[in-house]
RNA sequence: CGGGGCGUAGCGCAGCCUGGUAGCGCAUCUGGUUUGGGACCAGAGGGUCGCAAGUUCGAAUCUUGCCGCCCCGACCA
């Protein structure tokens, strides 16, 4: 994409103009590292018990991270939308669920005294979109998502933005003539999670689910191991260390083979725990280990399109409930799971994918011509290389600049100053690894424009 | 909802037991000296002590009620 340097002063995204409240001091009520971190690095400020706002730079990287999501969702095959947060009780009345969901739910009267509530998910209002346009077995499959923020009134909030009452979900709903056809779009939505959380450097293992009344083996919990993650798990090393498919499947082909080599090995949550088949697992690949769960899929039937008269003509003529299944991803939730995976005691360390910016510059002296005329130019040549660089251009002191880059988890930093200047140097520094490179102003931009640093 | 804990300046805390002018560190502002890994000196501003009632000459402090938040448990992306 062109960049239009002519107002390149506005589009600059210098920290003096960035909103950005980091906190020297560990607020006392954030218990688990992500909490904390997401605190001081000035992402959330909690505004009521479990319930968030998004400061700019936890908006920025939620924003990436819904954006891997989106695209993996796309290559998959499904078909984003989006549905309103606010929804009629009426509809839930029809599933049943307005009564079974219980105190979770936020219920809302509006002024004609109409019983609203404040969505925990989307399985009714998409049926009734379902039913509303479709009709035949030829409009079938259908695939479909959205990413909303969804409301749980959850009994105890806790650990920040990991188990708030208002979160960001992604949910896909799919649509299908029968199980066998039903089973392709699970085998989709499995395959794409894998992919989905590994390119935000997250090993999610699958493992088998609570089916609840609908049984069969179509549910599985994505887990990423923390030692902070609310669920103890159990299972076969191999599958931690086992990669992601990738883009290049054959997403109109049989994925089935892809899911059986991860779901052969042995995984499962406590509440699935059959210690005598873990036995089995060779001693040496026995895990057990607390996670965190972030994606959840299965497959339901017929749940909510028989109540709700979701029919389908099939070819025979005769119309039958149409087969559903639904997908979740916690999006909010993967940011602090994503935290939990990759910090150091300084600070978050974000994956290059989904970090807020993809380099900062650091002025060690404000004010002075030549420290001044580097940096700008700096940042032009690294936006150029598309590389979203961070410009801290506050007088603040050397020493706070470098503990505020590290914080906030600048991948690369520029670090120039005068002393550095006089000789032609300048300094690249690794987040991940705390190396640093002194190089000339020109070499400094070129390489890291060349990403020759990456994975350092 | 059961059990535990906490509400005092933006953040972290002391003061409460034993009632008597509301304090400390960080942050903020002003001036100065500094300036390459969270500087120093001097000064300044900022608090309905969660809310309400009660006891008392007098309540941050004692009593009661309420509200909010955190932690542990059963449920969940």
């Amino acid at each position: 994409m062109e960049i239009d340097h002519s107002n390149a002063d506005l589009t600059c995204m210098r920290l003096s103009r960035f909103f950005l409240p980091v906190l020297k001091e560990t607020p006392s009520d954030a218990q688990i590292i992500s909490h904390q971190l997401m605190l001081r690095a000035g992402m959330v400020r909690q505004q009521s018990a479990g319930i968030y706002s998004w400061l700019p730079l936890g908006w920025k990287v939620l924003q990436k991270i819904s954006d891997i999501v989106r695209e993996e969702q796309n290559r998959a095959g499904a078909v984003e939308m989006l549905m309103p947060t606010i929804q009629s009780a009426d509809l839930w009345r029809e599933s049943g669920r307005y009564d079974d969901y219980g105190q979770e739910m936020l219920r809302i009267t509006d002024r004609h005294e109409r019983d609203m509530l404040f969505g925990p998910t989307n399985e009714e209002m998409i049926t009734d979109l379902f039913r509303t346009y479709c009709r035949s077995y030829k409009d079938l499959p259908k695939l479909l998502y959205h990413i909303q923020w969804k409301f749980r009134d959850e009994i105890r909030p806790r650990f920040g933005v990991m188990r708030g009452r208002e979160f960001l979900m992604k949910d896909t709903y799919s649509f299908d003539l029968d199980e066998a056809a039903a089973r392709h779009a699970y085998n989709r939505m499995f395959v794409a999670y894998l992919n989905t959380f590994s390119r935000m450097g997250l090993q999610a293992v699958p493992m088998r689910a609570d089916t609840g009344p609908i049984g069969g083996d179509l549910s599985h919990e994505f887990i990423v191991l923390a030692e902070t993650g609310e669920s103890e798990v159990f299972c076969n090393a191999d599958l931690v260390e086992m990669g992601a498919p990738g883009p290049d499947v054959d997403w109109d082909g049989d994925l089935q083979p892809l899911v059986d080599q991860r779901t052969a090995l042995y995984a499962a949550t406590e509440e699935m725990h059959d210690a005598d088949a873990f036995a089995q697992v060779p001693e040496d690949r026995r895990l057990s280990a607390r996670g965190i769960e972030v994606g959840h899929i299965f497959y339901f039937g017929t749940k909510y399109s028989e109540p709700m008269k979701a029919y389908v003509t099939h070819p025979d003529q005769k119309d039958r409930p149409v087969h559903m299944g639904s997908y979740g991803v916690g999006v909010s939730r993967l940011l602090a799971a994503i935290i939990e995976a990759h910090h150091d005691d300084k600070g978050c360390i974000w994956p290059e994918s989904v970090a807020p910016f993809g380099a900062g510059i650091l002025n060690l002296r404000a004010g002075d011509e030549a420290a001044d005329t580097a940096c700008e130019s700096a940042y032009a040549a690294l936006s150029e290389a598309g590389l979203d660089p961070l410009y801290d251009d506050t007088k603040e002191r050397p020493g706070g600049k470098f503990a505020t880059a590290d914080l906030i988890g600048l991948p690369y930093q520029l670090v120039i100053g005068p002393r550095g200047l006089k000789e032609n140097k300048v300094e690249v520094k690794v987040r991940r690894t705390g190396e640093t490179h002194e190089l000339s102003p020109e070499d400094a931009v070129a390489r890291l424009g060349e990403r020759a640093f990456s994975n350092g």
